[in-house]
RNA sequence: GCCCGGGUGGCGGAAUUUGGUAGACGCAGCGGACUUAAAAUCCGCCGAUAGAGAUAUCGUGCCGGUUCAAGUCCGGCCCCGGGCACCA
């Protein structure tokens, strides 16, 4: 039995030792066992671990080790998402290739994790650099390529011309190479694509059925961006070509005064040809900057065509106008402008003094001051007015009715639009899964066949930043046809990282597979029953993890809709009130804390500091505050069995005086409390709260005899496991301590025992007038008749209805009587 | 502009489910014990105002409402954080 003062790095390393010598988290499948598949989002490898990641990876701990308590099977698993940009830049600054420095960097941050003490089982761990994982996502692009679900076409992306490369929107700042500094242009580049809007509608509608957080799954629901309109045809004067375009709004179509289409519009190119103002205008256009903020705030202008359109139903003809604000990528690429109703139209026709027709009014009922054309366009809907025989209708059947009539003359359809566009999945840089398809010589591309995968990447390059080195790489882009035998030459562009994060969750699953992407283990675990990470990643991973699942379920790979019953987003962890960043130096290091108060202080403090989603205020008092909180109960321990080992002994709970009886319910609400703050909420800040105030509760108990010796036994039994998942190491040791057997580890959770929460007397609150006046003690099973005797017998709420009289008197049992005078 | 969150002591935060004791727990601070001293530890105080105290009045961003009772529900505003951003 030790004495010893606590000592975290020495109990850490011994519990650590334990459970790797155990093998205590290598799970596998056991059908016999209810599965819990808790995830949390794998870190990119950049070369230590910040407070995010504690912060990300001890949720998930302590609700894998609480699961694992209750006796489900549970599987942690831990990767790496290895390939992506920031080993490219590192391998320059350094000069080490990127494949070296990413190693190096998941070497080092392995070992941060394994000193935190997470219980992942390693032996499922994957770098997604690994040519093991990357073959089966080259193997499934092939299906997707052969399903017609991965394509290949031109489309206008952001190119530096300096390092020779695309460049993401983000990576664009002021019109400008984030890196080189060089202006960005436009250009059109062959892409390759997955189809991500063919799922459109099943993403949307899954949504519902997931237990995320609301805020994110709004967030996926406005970027898929669905939306219910009629496809129109107009004519085009002169001509027996149409123009056709989308609206959302056929009730305002006998408003159109013009048209407006994209830049790039057939129609617009086709005008521009011998008229050169205009096709500066388009040039113009088509050099403008993408980025989005600097988009809304551009004037709106536009140019006349010179041709006219003819309205599908009144036959008038209207100007066709060039504008810089249509898009060509959603919809037609055209649109009719109605500016009475629409704000955007109408700031454009009022600039180049374009016609403004009302055709819908407020409907009867409705404020009629919000309709004032002379001011801003009516953009509400309401009843038709000026538009012929649909006068009088409102708007949703004037939808219909006009819908219906443009669908029997064959001049519109009914269509559902998307915001979500198909994924661009190629990316022309080195440190990325190369996309497994050649270019015969005859310009033919091909999957490369099953039997040459993996694709392996070269990894022995030094980089100088022009570009990716694989261009310059013969052995890499020399190959052949195996069908013709003829000269061939390779992809050079490799997968957007998002692909790797698309499909890991599930390879954990079936860790090691040499001849299958995915095998049956899969279906056991699947579907992750709890997965946690930042809310960062609402709508590009968490959407496109979503879509891979899908993909994964319809070639046969996996059984489930979706890949996450459950996301718990944790909030960001802010040092003086802004976010921790290298940038801002507000930084704290996990290891120098490690090193100063051990791992389970760490862990106590960040669990204990904020409910996961909210963000984290760090500080230093705080935690050693949480060190402080460790080291008394480390002291309460010893105190404790100082004097002894405690003589077993059932207690006869009817023997217990009142001290003891109260003592006791405090340990079982405890429990109940803290069984519902892991298990359901996740509020693991108010479980420790009411540890502590157990802790603070054995301080104050005077132990008198045996029985108090066995209760107190009883209590820090109980503090040990409820705090188990989140201080796993100190329990460790505390547990042997108090003199059990078996390892915490292989413990069960403890239950509430009901019988000792009944408490013989309640406090209830008296309230006159509903302001608080007295508290009284009652028997627990009072009626609300000697409940509202006592109330009324109380002092000071005898001097408060004195001479008054009393209306009413509510009384909710076991909690309050308030008297009304 | 649109869509989400959120405003509670000096600070982080509690008050869950179904409206029922506002400020749990911790940090900081103050006072005391122990100590030659410091650290550590232990005990006490800790929203504002008045009072020696018992206690009273006020108090959860602002204004109004519902209710015996509102941090919690309803209506209107203000401020902060986040997301989207010409989507026809």
């Amino acid at each position: 039995m030790t004495t010893a003062p606590y000592n975290p790095a020495a109990i850490e390393h011994e519990a650590q030792e334990y459970w790797d010598q155990h093998r205590s988290f290598c799970v596998s499948e056991d059908p016999d066992r209810e599965k819990f598949y808790c995830l949390s989002m794998f870190p990119y490898p950049s070369g230590r671990l910040h407070m995010g990641h504690v912060r990300n990876y001890t949720i998930g701990d302590v609700v894998s080790r609480y699961q694992r308590m209750l006796g489900k099977n549970v599987m942690q698993p831990m990767g790496w998402d290895a390939f992506g940009l920031p080993a490219e830049g590192a391998a320059l600054k350094h000069g080490l290739p990127p494949a070296q420095w990413t190693r190096e960097n998941i070497a080092y941050m392995r070992g941060q994790l394994q000193r935190l003490g997470f219980g992942y089982d390693w032996d499922r761990e994957l770098a997604t650099c690994d040519q093991d994982y990357y073959r089966w996502e080259q193997w499934f692009f092939a299906r997707l390529l052969k399903k017609g679900l991965a394509y290949k076409k031109s489309a206008v992306v952001n190119w530096d011309p300096v390092d020779q490369t695309v460049l993401a929107n983000e990576q664009v700042i002021d019109g400008k190479g984030w890196r080189s500094g060089a202006v960005v242009e436009r250009r059109e580049i062959p892409q390759w694509f997955l189809r991500i809007t063919d799922y459109a509608d099943e993403l949307l509608a899954e949504l519902d059925g997931l237990e995320w957080p609301e805020s994110v799954k709004i967030m996926q629901r406005n970027w898929i961006g669905r939306s219910e309109g009629v496809e129109v045809d107009f004519g085009i004067a002169g001509s027996d070509e149409v123009l056709r375009i989308y609206t959302t709004r056929p009730d305002t179509l006998l408003g159109v005064s013009y048209m407006a289409v994209a830049a790039e519009h057939p129609l617009a190119v086709a005008a521009a040809a011998n008229n050169p103002e205009l096709q500066a205008f388009l040039t113009e256009c088509q050099q403008s900057a993408v980025a989005e903020a600097v988009v809304e705030t551009m004037d709106k202008k536009g140019i006349a065509l010179g041709v006219n359109a003819v309205h599908p139903i009144t036959g008038a003809e209207v100007p066709v106008w060039v504008a810089n604000f249509v898009l060509m990528s959603y919809g037609t690429g055209a649109v009719m402008a109605v500016p009475a109703h629409d704000q955007r139209d109408y700031e454009f026709a009022r600039q180049y003094g374009l016609a403004i027709k009302q055709v819908i009014k407020p409907a009867a009922g409705d404020d009629e001051t919000q309709c004032d054309l002379a001011s801003a366009a009516f953009i509400e809907k309401g009843v038709l007015v000026n538009s012929g025989k649909y006068d009088g209708l409102s708007s949703a059947a004037a939808f219909d009715a006009i819908a219906n009539d443009l669908e029997s003359a064959g001049k519109g359809s009914r269509r559902v639009n998307y915001r979500l566009r198909d994924w661009l999945i190629s990316r022309q840089r080195y440190w990325g899964a190369p996309i497994p398809v050649i270019t015969t010589a005859d310009g033919e591309l091909k999957s490369v066949s099953d039997s040459e995968l993996p694709v392996v990447l070269p990894e022995d390059v030094q980089l100088d930043g022009s570009g990716s080195p694989l261009n310059s790489m013969p052995h890499f882009l020399e190959t052949t046809d195996p069908e013709t035998g003829q000269p061939a030459r390779r992809e050079t562009d490799t997968f957007d990282t998002f692909m790797e994060s698309s499909w890991y969750y599930a390879r954990f699953c079936s860790a090691g597979a040499t001849d299958a992407m995915l095998d049956e283990r899969s279906d056991y675990w699947l579907p992750v029953d709890l997965y946690i990470g930042g809310i960062e990643h609402a709508i590009l991973h968490l959407l496109y993890a979503r879509f891979f699942h899908k993909l994964l379920r319809d070639e046969g790979l996996v059984t489930s809709d979706e890949p996450f019953k459950r996301l718990l987003t944790q909030g960001m962890v802010l040092k003086d009130g802004a976010k921790m960043s290298k940038s801002l130096g507000n930084t704290v290091d996990p290891e120098g804390l490690i090193n100063d108060y051990g791992a389970d202080t760490v862990r106590l403090f960040t669990m204990f500091a904020a409910p996961p989603e909210q963000s984290l205020e760090w500080s230093d008092e705080g935690v050693k505050g949480a060190y402080r909180f460790l080291r008394r109960l480390w002291d309460r321990v010893q105190e404790h069995i100082e004097g002894g080992d405690v003589v077993a002994q059932t207690l006869d709970s009817a023997a217990l005086d009142t001290r003891q009886k109260e003592f006791r319910k405090l340990i079982h609400d405890a429990i109940a409390k803290v069984s519902d703050d892991i298990g359901r909420r996740y509020t693991f800040n108010t479980a420790i709260a009411a540890v502590m105030e157990l802790v603070n509760a054995v301080t104050r108990y005077q132990v008198r005899d045996e029985v108090d010796r066995t209760i107190v036994q009883e209590a820090l039994d109980n503090i040990v496991l409820m705090l188990a998942p989140i201080t796993p190491h100190i329990c460790h040791s505390l547990w042997r301590a108090l003199g059990h057997e078996g390892s915490l580890i292989d413990t069960s959770w403890p239950h509430a025992d009901e019988s000792a929460r009944v408490a013989d007397s309640v406090t209830l609150v008296v309230q006159v007038n509903g302001k608080l006046r007295a508290r009284i003690d009652v028997p627990a099973g009072a009626s609300k008749e000697d409940a509202q005797q006592a109330a009324l017998a109380d002092e000071n709420v005898q001097r408060f209805i004195d001479g008054k009289e009393i209306r009413k008197v509510i009384v909710v049992p076991g909690k309050l009587v308030n008297v009304v005078v």
